[in-house]
DNA sequence: ATTAATGTTCAGAA
DNA sequence: TTTCTGAACATTAA
């Protein structure tokens, strides 16, 4: 799916929704096996239309549309207006998109939503593998599945010794523990890719035989590597199936070092191919001259 | 016809 | 308790 940089850019892509107010709700198409929405259409549009959007936030690789519940207006204690406050999680998985328009084809959009009032009309959920999913959850049930314990911290915001903390003990290799998100929220395969490479560390090293030192490096290398990407609006990969919210290329594909340059000469020593190899059936790319695995 | 694809989650076993 | 494997979800393009 869109990874950290890609979800953030469609949040970015939404910001101009914050104030709107929902005024229309549907499904447009039912594939033969739709995708899945919580609860049903019908009943999210009966509890949001008439909300007012009042922020757009990621978790992880999940985008957030916070909605102000009518039937308690913002005058309200701030106990009940947490109480009150509605989430509606778009999960883009492998193949989601959120956009504002012009969906890459009118097949697969799964989920459209119209506001009014802001610079953002029209938010739609188009997603070709119908992996991904539309969920409306209260407070109490955002709590439950990303609350304390649930998920790591986001990997933009992670401090050198929390990143640390969540890896050092580790017996697991290093690339298989950054893609697990209760370590670490938002990093997905072609970035763990990249930011190893940056690092000079070795996918399949055991976490714990990293030093301090070199987690200290990663976690350098995680921030500037995923906010460049962001910066470039992610990455589109030869299948074109990921796109801003305007259906436009994301740019970082080209800045990529490893990832999907199997065999190309490595672009830092210049000497040695990358390779590919699997790692919890996911593909994996490095160079062995640069991320040497060390033993012991 | 086969394979792999930016992700998550679950069952079962070591 | 931790970690690993495999499969499932569904679609498409090479």
């Amino acid at each position: 799916m869109p990874e950290l940089p890609e979800v953030e850019t469609m949040r970015r892509g939404i910001l101009g929704a914050v104030g709107g107010k929902v005024v229309l709700v549907e499904n447009i198409r039912c594939p033969k096996k739709p995708i899945t929405i919580l609860p049903s259409v019908v009943n999210i549009r009966r509890s949001i239309v008439g909300s007012t959007i009042s922020a757009i936030e990621r978790i992880g690789k999940r985008v957030v549309v916070v909605l102000q519940d009518k039937d308690n207006p913002s005058q309200a204690v701030n106990q009940r207006k947490l109480a009150s406050k509605k989430y509606l999680i778009f999960e883009p998985r492998m193949t989601g998109l959120v956009l504002v328009a012009n969906p890459p084809s009118a097949e697969h959009i799964r989920f459209r939503m119209k506001i009014g009032g802001g610079d953002v009309s029209e938010i739609c959920f188009w997603d070709r593998r119908g992996l991904g999913s539309v969920q409306l959850l209260d407070h109490a049930k955002l709590q439950d599945k990303f609350g304390p314990g649930k998920i790591g911290a986001d990997a933009l915001s992670i401090t050198t010794d929390n990143f640390f903390h969540q890896f050092h003990s580790s017996r697991r290799e290093i690339k298989v523990a950054l893609l697990d998100q209760k370590c670490v929220a938002g990093v997905g395969n072609i970035y763990a890719s990249e930011m190893l490479h940056a690092a000079k560390i070795n996918p399949q090293q055991k976490c714990s035989d990293l030093k301090r030192r070199q987690f200290n490096r990663l976690h350098h290398w995680m921030l500037s590597i995923l906010n460049d990407a962001i910066e470039h609006e992610g990455s589109t990969l030869a299948d074109g199936t990921y796109r801003n919210v305007l259906n436009r290329d994301g740019s970082y594909q080209n800045s990529h070092r490893v990832y999907d340059r199997e065999s190309e000469n490595c672009s830092s020593c210049n000497r040695s191919p990358v390779i590919r190899i699997v790692q919890s059936q996911r593909a994996t790319f490095y160079c062995k001259r640069c991320q040497p695995l060390k033993s012991g």
